[in-house]
DNA sequence: ATGAAAGCGCTAACAG
DNA sequence: CTGTTAGCGCTTTCAT
């Protein structure tokens, strides 16, 4: 009567009730393991573990997140930062996304033909996207971060200036770099130190510019206004910046860039002005992406730990997507991460000519 | 009796039974038009697109590739390309799986604490991965491209020396770019050109040198061989060779640089030296990365479209992937891009005392 | 050319 | 603390 059709069962892979068969429970006490919920018993959560390593058992997600109803996706919104920087990040990103079993979808924010960044939001959101990770210069505007707390998904912040009042937020002591460096240049034996300013719609531009000021005025030294110059963190006003600076009389010993691409652009420029990098200029980045490293001379500069911070960004928005309620409770949180002084070779004392007593 | 328990579905989202009610017709035939599979009569096809329109309807992933028992991940193998390189793979790769419903894993093949690529790869296979990408210098190692075919996986190379005999793969006319381009500089008037050769393991450097050969002897130019210098791919390694062939006398009035990153340390050594770019010295780079329009002068280069090549990579294996039968027919395609010559500003014809007539 | 039934591997909801 | 039952949205297999 009953010919019992043919299964279906595919891939060879154990599933949750062969772990259940194999430890003696139901398949819900093995979800219950897996899924790190409180209320089993230690005794068969340990027997639940032995299993899953025994079978070598792997959670199928496409069918997690089909009985769960989620939508396990996540958008990295960028708006044009630096290749290099973009790079750090997306690996930092797709590392963590692989390990946290999301889906990371990687949207551009800038002029995508008449459409502005709160449309593409807004499409994300209705969509299905309830997490939104923000590099800079996105991560510095509220406009953007509150969008998308109002529609009640979760929004990331990574480097933003400062932690904004809501939404989680992860970020190095900016200003602290800056002065660190200023203070290591100081340290070196320089006094006309040049400043590169970056992107004025970042934050965390000020907040290095700041760091700096502090530094000097803490170890009694003026700050010439001529030395201090606006870039917005790309080589070519790099470039721009170093020119204007060097053209100073008397000229700086030192300068200073608020990231790696101006810092590399200084370099370039004292090279094409015959000047010798360290000997005749020290010059300092901040960052430490892969171009500090190419350069020659390489780079002393402030290392950041983007793909880390990165990474706990994702980390953080999946723990935030799992944990449906009480979302306000978190959602403030700000991580500070360590930054590092690391010192290559643009930078050394200033000659002894270039060294005015008094 | 039969007391209702409550429904669980979440997501306001219409599902594919929704369509078949709009339609007028049985879930499978909406699942048959959605997968374009044949056996579907054209007006109901209609009817079923006209549906899936009207409710905006759009596949569940998860639900998919559960039933189907897909595993749809493919990973993105990379093994130190150049960060610029990088990050434009990784977003062509990106953007394309998000339209193609996959999922992408990027996964270093380096030094990963003793494991060879291998062992990497072969792990890779034993948690289900079915497809493969790989960029160069992978893209040419023939033994790795083995490794995942006779695992009955499929491997897609990204911009290969040349199409090897099994696997599909996607590049560009690499000898006659660097043919056209070293013709291009030639055109200009020049004729000391020296070139700065790539990486010996990509098969790509030598086409391009091949081409540069080519291009001199067709204009009936002698190769001077102290004009030729190895590289590779690297800034750094880029300066060394610039040094090198700066310091040949008399000196070439041009360098052709088989990458942007070489052309940009090129230039930077050029600076150094006291020269100017492109006034005493002609300076063309390679692949239009990033780079070429951040250092100052912007290279002239050939565009190598990497972003759309590996979208076309991803896009290949998703179609591979899902023709479960018949593997061997389409796996041996080569996808050949246009390349582009970019003219910017760091070229022009030779100085006249340069130009050394007879 | 179309449809009905079953079930992919997992988790929500409700008992016990 | 643990198990039972139903069903997530889709595709397979088989029948018509």
């Amino acid at each position: 009567m009953s010919a019992s059709r043919p299964r279906r069962r595919q891939s060879g892979q154990p599933t949750i009730s062969d772990v259940a068969r194999e430890a003696n429970c139901s398949p819900m006490t093995v979800s219950r393991v897996i899924n790190d919920e409180a209320g089993v018993r230690s005794a068969t959560r340990e027997a639940v573990l032995k299993a899953i390593k025994k079978l070598d058992y792997r959670p199928n997600r496409a069918a997690r997140s089909l009985a769960a109803g989620e939508q396990q996706r996540i958008a990295l919104l960028y708006d044009n930062p630096s290749t290099a920087y973009l790079a750090e990040f997306l690996m930092g990103a797709l590392e963590e996304a692989n390990r946290s079993g999301l889906q990371v979808v990687v949207q551009s924010v800038a002029d995508t033909d008449g459409e502005t960044g709160r449309d593409i939001i807004s499409r994300l959101i209705s969509s299905g996207f309830r997490g939104f990770i923000l590099p800079p210069p996105l991560s510095d505007d509220q406009s953007i971060l509150d969008l998308i707390l109002d529609h009640g998904a979760i929004a990331i912040a990574v480097g933003p200036g400062a932690a904004s009042g809501n939404g989680a937020s992860v970020l190095i002591d900016e200003f602290q770099a800056a002065y660190d460096m200023t203070s290591h240049i100081i340290g070196l034996g320089h006094r006309r130190i040049g400043f590169i300013v970056g992107n004025p719609q970042q934050v965390a531009s000020s907040l290095r510019l700041d760091g700096f000021r502090k530094a000097m005025e803490d170890a009694g030294l003026e700050i010439d206004d001529r030395l201090v110059a606006q870039g917005r963190f790309t080589y070519r006003s790099g470039m721009d910046a170093a020119e204007k600076l060097l053209s100073v009389d008397p000229r700086p010993t030192a300068i200073f860039a608020s990231n790696d691409d101006m810092a590399a652009a200084t370099v370039a420029m004292a090279h094409r002005r015959h000047l010798e990098v360290p000997t005749d200029l020290t010059v300092c980045g901040f960052d430490d992406t892969d171009l500090a490293r190419s350069v020659w001379p390489e780079l002393t500069t402030i290392r950041q730990p983007i793909r880390e911070m990165t990474a706990w960004a994702v980390r953080t928005a999946a723990t935030m997507l799992r944990g449906k309620r009480g979302a306000s409770s978190a959602s403030t949180e700000a991580h500070i991460m360590p930054y590092e002084l690391v010192r290559r070779d643009s930078d050394t004392a200033p000659s002894l000519l270039q060294r005015r007593p008094g």
